[in-house]
DNA sequence: ACATAATCGAGACGGTACGTCCCGTCTTGTG
DNA sequence: CACAAGACGGGACGTACCGTCTCGATTATGT
């Protein structure tokens, strides 16, 4: 019994939450901020998530990881034959999405500000961990073991370092100067395929 | 005239404002908190550094980049074979001081907080790229061009691109699992070397 | 609409107000000390008064005028003459009374404080005597005319006059030396009274 | 052996206290304000006096009583009768220079701020009576004995009552409305020399 | 219909952190 | 040594912000 709680409230406020964490971080984010950009009284949100903690845990466990990209789902057999390389089309595919995916959504920019208090709160970073960038990994990770299994890669390559060194420029492009950077996907994705050696 | 400055002052300040950025990052760093962790009164600190971001922008600037590895000085012709893989050692040399100076001196822990303030304050992750980050590069990058020069690397590798994937793993080594982790440098190293192509 | 503030701290910072007076005078007085003493936050007192001297004004505005004395209304015509002496009785009564008041109220105590920074605020000063001063040398004028009028004083007497030197030894009781002082008040209407020349 | 002190920095220090005490009372006096009105370094001031309080202890000391008036010496027997009225005379002559005195000296601005704070610092306000206030009493006094001697005034007159309602006016000045006020010294001594009350 | 009860926005409230300012102590170089 | 200039640590105060609380208004629900 008693005025029923409206739910648009939630959503606003998870909104707001993330919304925060992209501007402030974890430590510069207060409830009243969120209050404020949600258009909520404290109270309401009070109401609902008693700490900070729990909002932000909650907030984070919304983002969506990024979806899985249509053409490497599907089929895998390659009967056909039709793509001559669909390892290298589909690894610039999944990175292209990946990166796309960090532009647009806040994810790209929370995930800085987690990284940065990962020491005093290594849960919320942990949380993005699952919740973004292991999925992203596994996309990734998807395309190299198809690799694999059609004979394009190495028998012997070890996946997760593989992942490491293509997602590295996609994850932290402000790593290189600003005057080069953008569009590098196509070099990165080469320069793995082929290696730096000089072939034998 | 008058009591001259103790410049002993000047470093305990820098050295807590450094400590202070890895500790809270630019936002969360006080003037209160850095003269109280330098043991000084905070006029003394205003009497050399009218404002936060003057502060910050000189202790950054006193980050020392990392030291030459003696490795990759000296020789480079290597025309009496003595060294079989020199590029493949002088890389993993490289990448192991990289890591072993990000770990040891506060630039590792400033890092991610300058990152993850970079839209508010670019300035500040722009000093910090020049002051270290380029460096780092500039050491990696020397070691590839030797590469070239000695055909042990191929004549047409984009020494920009193969710096990245290199030192992805390094300089965000949270990327990964805790659980894997530590000690990939080898693998880093060997995958980008060879390539992750079945070789034709 | 919101929560309304609380009448009650208003009453307590108007006292506690008055206490600091007292104790530090106007410049000695600091909003933080207020809200010390009032047992309140610092911010409850700047939603009321933005400045020191706007809450002091008002703290000073409250200060009551001493009240009326009883025996000095009423009557006045003295048809009946019971009274052989009324204009010395009430004299004595009221100058008691208005010493009591300065001992009693916090008003003797903050009137040096505020004639010490005449200078620097000469409005509060003024306040004060509006509140304070004019009601008490009303009282003995009050009490003077009535003399006049029933011709038991002089009908020459310049009532301001006779005012100044009644209330001197009551309002600033400590120029003489301690070790004389106290309950003079009849010695000081006598002497007024009679005068301290030769009768002719 | 070694430099000699200045003494002109002495008198100019002292005079600075005077100046600060009478511009800020004593609680806001300060060494530093003291130093900087006299000219001098901090060091010169602490070198003689090593507190606040012993400085303004030897600042009040100087403060010079009022002169005797020249009207008052001299003669007194008064037994050839040129003057009519002499004790008049004395008095008014006497208290022009008491409010003189006042008015142009420190010592007027100062004894307020003592007084102010003669609950926190008795002392003070002691030495500054013994100084000035028992002189210039003295002055009067002097006059109203020499009156009971002439026979011009009461023989019974309680001397110290009496010097209370003459100096109140002038000590005091503030204490009427600022519109009233001052050359009030006829009307004072004339109302305290007949009395108020009807002459029988 | 209508009383009930919980939700909701607004804002008061106490507490805390921080930059500014000022003071007394000290440490220089100069006379 | 005296003297000024000024560095130094400490502390007080006003400002701003946050989490908690209290209010009146609103809104479904159950009788």
């Amino acid at each position: 019994v008693g005025r029923p709680r409206d739910r648009r409230r939630d959503d606003a406020i998870i909104a707001a939450t993330l919304r925060a964490l992209a501007d402030s971080g974890f430590t510069g984010l207060s409830m009243e901020s969120v209050a404020s950009r949600a258009g909520v009284g404290k109270a309401t949100v009070y109401r609902r998530w008693s700490t900070k903690e729990a909002l932000v845990t909650d907030a984070i466990a919304t983002l969506a990881a990024v979806e899985r990209t249509v053409s490497t789902t599907g089929d895998g057999d390659g009967v056909d034959g039709v793509d001559p390389e669909p390892v290298r089309e589909c690894l610039l595919a999944t990175l292209a999405a990946l990166r796309e995916h960090n532009e647009r959504t806040l994810a790209g920019r929370i995930m800085p500000r987690l990284l940065a208090e990962r020491e005093s709160h290594p849960d919320l970073f942990e949380s993005y961990r699952n919740r973004v960038i292991a999925p992203a990994r596994d996309r990734i990770a998807d395309v190299l073991r198809q690799g694999i299994a059609s004979g394009e890669l190495r028998a012997d390559l070890d996946v997760e370092l593989a992942t490491d060194v293509l997602i590295g420029p996609i994850a932290y492009p402000d790593h290189r100067s600003p005057t080069d950077g953008v569009g590098c996907i196509d070099g990165v994705v080469d320069t793995v395929l082929r290696g730096i050696g000089q072939a034998p």
